[in-house]
RNA sequence: UGGCCUAUAGUAUAAUGGUAGUACAACAGAUUUUGGUUCUGUCUGUCUUGGUUCGAAUCCAGGUAGGCCAACCA
């Protein structure tokens, strides 16, 4: 049975032109420009990309757009790279815009030599004056009349560092009139006397973006190259280049950026979070760029998926976090070690348990998983750290925990019942005084009761100590690029929570980066890059669904 | 007083002139040694007004709403 689902708009074009000869094999680009981290909107793209090419056959290539020298650095390359890798996908050629910095000088000079550039003396002010309004044509700039020859000659000496920044720059010679703002003459080339990540000293005259990029597909035989939105109209001036040059027509096609609640997905926003010390660096684990998500314990198959999900459209958006939690929890649920970690403790005894007696009993490491997972020992003993919040002093209705004469089950172990508890002078709970019924232990339990609740532990001579870090969103409303003001007025306060004497179960010591695990009821973990065996230290990547959170609230 | 893009449940996305579907979310229930997982069920939708057609979410026209465009950024 083949299962008919819907091609999205860019895959109904490449079916077409597939279908018709337009070509043979599709190559696609993802062009990232190096001053910044991606993020999970830049995953989206790169799926995209990437899966179109996978899907139809044909390849991808990895391409920095590198014609800002003052503003990308080699750091954002090598993250980037590392980035779509741990997405799980594959370049075929890794390639830089900056490569191709002769070619574009003589795409240039033929430009000039047609009649179609032309080299401009006004200031930035002066051409923004001249440039008129969406609803006003602009006015022609004096400079453009000048000779073929003159051009030639200012165009060379703009190369040759004869010039300021700012003082002159390359303009197509289009038509100040046009409805399309691009199209009145823009700007191709800027003088900016600075050191390029790669190029270095050469050069002190750089591409703009639209003299860039359409050549770089072309150069390339990019057959769909895909961007965000707010390129339309640059497609006009995309296309008037390619059929001026008279090279490699690439076309390109536009789908809508992807946004999420409560986080932003913009690089400058970004770099503004990491700039102020809003968070603590790029990776920062509430961060929404792929490293920070990386380091929060997200996987690239729960993010694969969450981009397959949402689809590919050009409509605004506005995607649900829900979407890409239950993405990540139904792919951890599969991979993740079930552990007990409590991570506010209160130490619960067991009164009629003989002193001093330990006993190990067994868990399962994770019934969901497809070799089943097996089971593990954990020790357990008359003195226990549990949950403080799984013991209620007057319970509310439907509540199957720890509350005094109440029964419930340590999980893997036995049954127990509340006979008393102990306050301190300020009235917090110290400590809870139970019973254990020998006869209910896990595996062979003979008591014949059942316990409605399940909790978990760790034996207090047995267990380790960590620390654990609990993430939330980052914003408190939906979209804060949205609201009135700055954004980073919306910043959740309580976006991190940091426990430092939680207790995990002793094996957890030896956990190592990249370990996935559920600490049960509690939700799934991993190690930080912060960790150490002396010093573990856990992100919790997401809770667990919680539907007693709801209930309780009735 | 311009040009361009878009409009399907709360959210995202299918249906390509022929029964408006799927996922997430929400709600109700079953199972459960995780109030997790799994399973079952329920709720909610074609922006609007006309037109073409036997038949329109789909094609056409006019509205309306939202977005983008006046960086020597990409």
């Amino acid at each position: 049975m083949t299962e008919e689902k819907g091609l999205n708009f860019i895959e109904e074009i490449i079916e077409e032109d597939l279908k018709n000869g337009k070509y043979r094999q599709i190559i696609t680009r993802f062009p990232p420009e190096p001053n910044g981290y991606l993020h999970i909107g830049h995953a989206s793209s790169i799926c995209l990309n990437f899966g179109l090419t996978q899907k139809y056959g044909g390849y991808t290539n990895l391409r920095f757009d590198d014609t800002n020298p003052v503003t990308e650095e080699t750091e954002f390359v090598e993250s980037i790279k590392e980035d779509v890798r741990w997405l799980g996908f594959e370049w075929k050629n890794e390639l830089y815009a900056s490569d191709y910095f002769d070619t574009l000088y003589q795409y240039a000079i033929t430009l000039i030599n047609k009649g179609l550039a032309y080299v401009d003396d006004s200031s930035s002010e002066e051409i923004a004056a001249l440039k008129g309004t969406p609803t006003e044509p602009g006015k022609n700039s004096p400079y453009r009349g000048r000779s073929v020859h003159e051009n030639l000659d200012l165009f060379e000496r703009m190369r040759n560092g004869e010039f300021k920044d700012g003082s002159k720059t390359l303009r197509a010679k289009i038509d100040m009139a046009h409805s399309n703002m691009l199209m009145r003459d823009p700007v191709l080339y800027r003088i900016k006397h600075a050191h390029h990540h790669r190029t270095g000293n050469k050069w002190c005259i750089y591409p703009m973006y639209d003299l860039a990029h359409g050549q770089s597909d072309s150069i390339e035989k990019v057959t769909h190259s895909i961007c965000t939105l707010e390129f339309v109209p640059h497609r006009e001036l995309y296309d008037w280049l390619i059929e001026k040059l008279e090279i490699y027509p690439s076309r390109q096609y536009e789908f809508a950026r992807r946004n999420l609640t409560y986080t932003i997905t913009s690089k400058r926003k970004l770099m503004q979070l990491v700039n102020e010390n809003h968070v603590q660096g790029w990776d920062d684990p509430r961060m929404t760029t792929i490293s920070g998500m990386r380091r929060r314990g997200f996987t690239p198959e729960s993010i694969r998926d969450f981009c397959d999900r949402i689809g590919v459209a050009k409509r605004e958006n506005m995607v649900d976090m829900s979407l890409l939690e239950f993405c990540v929890r139904e792919h951890l649920n599969k991979i993740a070690i079930r552990r007990m970690a409590v991570l506010d403790p209160v130490k619960l005894v067991i009164t009629n348990y003989p002193k001093d007696q330990t006993e190990e009993v067994w868990s399962e490491n994770n019934p969901e998983a497809e070799n089943n997972g097996g089971t593990r020992p954990v020790m357990f003993s008359g003195e226990l750290w549990i949950e403080r919040e799984d013991f209620m002093e007057v319970p509310v209705k439907k509540w199957f925990r720890l509350a005094p004469g109440a029964i419930v089950r340590l999980k893997s172990a036995y049954i127990i019942k509340c006979e008393n508890y102990i306050k301190d002078k300020e009235g917090n709970i110290t400590e809870i005084q139970c019973s254990y019924i020998p006869e209910s232990r896990s595996g062979n339990d003979t008591s014949g009761i059942h316990a409605k609740g399940t909790i978990h532990w760790v034996s207090t001579a047995h267990a380790a100590k960590a620390e654990v870090r609990l993430y939330d969103r980052l914003f408190t409303v939906e979209n804060p690029t949205g609201e009135e003001g700055d954004f980073t007025r919306y910043i959740n306060p309580n976006s991190l929570q940091i426990i430092k004497e939680a207790y995990i179960e002793n094996s957890l010591k030896e956990a190592k980066e990249g370990n996935k695990y559920q600490f049960i009821r509690k939700g799934y973990f991993t190690p930080d890059k912060d960790s150490t065996p002396e010093h573990p230290v856990f992100n919790r990547t997401v809770t667990l669904k919680d539907t007693w959170v709801k209930e309780s609230r009735k």
